[in-house]
DNA sequence: AAAAGACTCATCCAAAAGTATGAAATTCAG
DNA sequence: CTGAATTTCATACTTTTGGATGAGTCTTTT
């Protein structure tokens, strides 16, 4: 996903930026047109930004690199939940439903069921109310986090 | 219940002890039907007896007549949750479904569902897993407690 | 005796959860 | 670069939950 979507971006920067130059020189022709089109750009880039600066946040990480990553892969997998997972484990804890979960998580209802049954597969239990049990008991989720 | 079903009780022991009594006189003489009615009183008595202290123990109590029912009313009542809706959410907490705790406490489903939803706006949560979080958090229900 | 609370049950309906299966894209390690 | 693991999504179906309402019984209290 990252190096194709981080050449989308590169491309469609470009080419946002040559529509910006392109009207660079008549920009003080006071010309209407060309506003809307600097605005629509500017719009257009921003939203591209936010886009992409969010998903590639979401990948390695902010303020800590990797290190947070790792140190999250090691601690808590105890069962070999995997790190969305936990992420999703964490959440049914706070006592979300899985549409809730879905929309925390950008992903989709269907998706967040399949990490379910997956965590309840691993973790050897059949309901949400004994994942989240052993969840705690097993310090993969902090107890005491209910929304 | 109480009172009506003691005055029972005692009525149905009497009237199987009389015949016990009556047949008293017969016993050395080996007759089969004295046996018999000897059997059959003692069942009986066996069963109302056993029947009569099942209710009763549920009402009152089995060792500490009434303290153990206070304490639990008074030391985990502090939202208000009934006795019964007590032992409802201990079970939710254990991961039970719904159909399984009304096996256990024999009653039936909807009745399960009537505790939960009162336990629910009670606890003022919207769902299973907040109640049980909160019911450990309130110390209502002890954690660690999964099947 | 009436009122209030607790416990029980039913029915109907809607929402949420869970299961099974198949599939595609990505990432990561060897 | 190939293969394993991860993550994502869909569709269809079943089970479990939850909500609303109404009602009957029993116990305790007033």
């Amino acid at each position: 996903m990252l190096k194709k979507e981080i050449l989308l971006y590169g491309l469609i920067s470009f080419a946002i930026l040559s529509i910006l130059n392109a009207s660079h020189y008549t920009i003080f022709l006071g010309t209407n047109k060309t506003e809307v089109y600097i605005s629509v750009a500017a719009v257009l880039l921003l939203g591209i930004g936010i886009y992409f600066g969010y998903k590639l946040v979401g990948k390695s990480a902010s303020s800590e690199p990797e290190e947070n990553q790792l140190s999250l892969n090691r601690k808590k997998n105890s069962i070999g939940l995997s790190n969305r997972e936990l992420e999703v484990l964490e959440l049914m804890a706070k006592g979300h439903t899985n549409q809730e979960i879905g929309d925390a998580l950008f992903i989709s209802l269907p998706t967040v069921k399949t990490h379910a049954s997956n965590i309840y597969e691993k973790m050897d239990v059949k309901r949400r109310t004994q994942a989240v049990q052993k969840g705690i008991d097993l310090g993969l989720v902090e107890p005491r986090t209910l929304v």
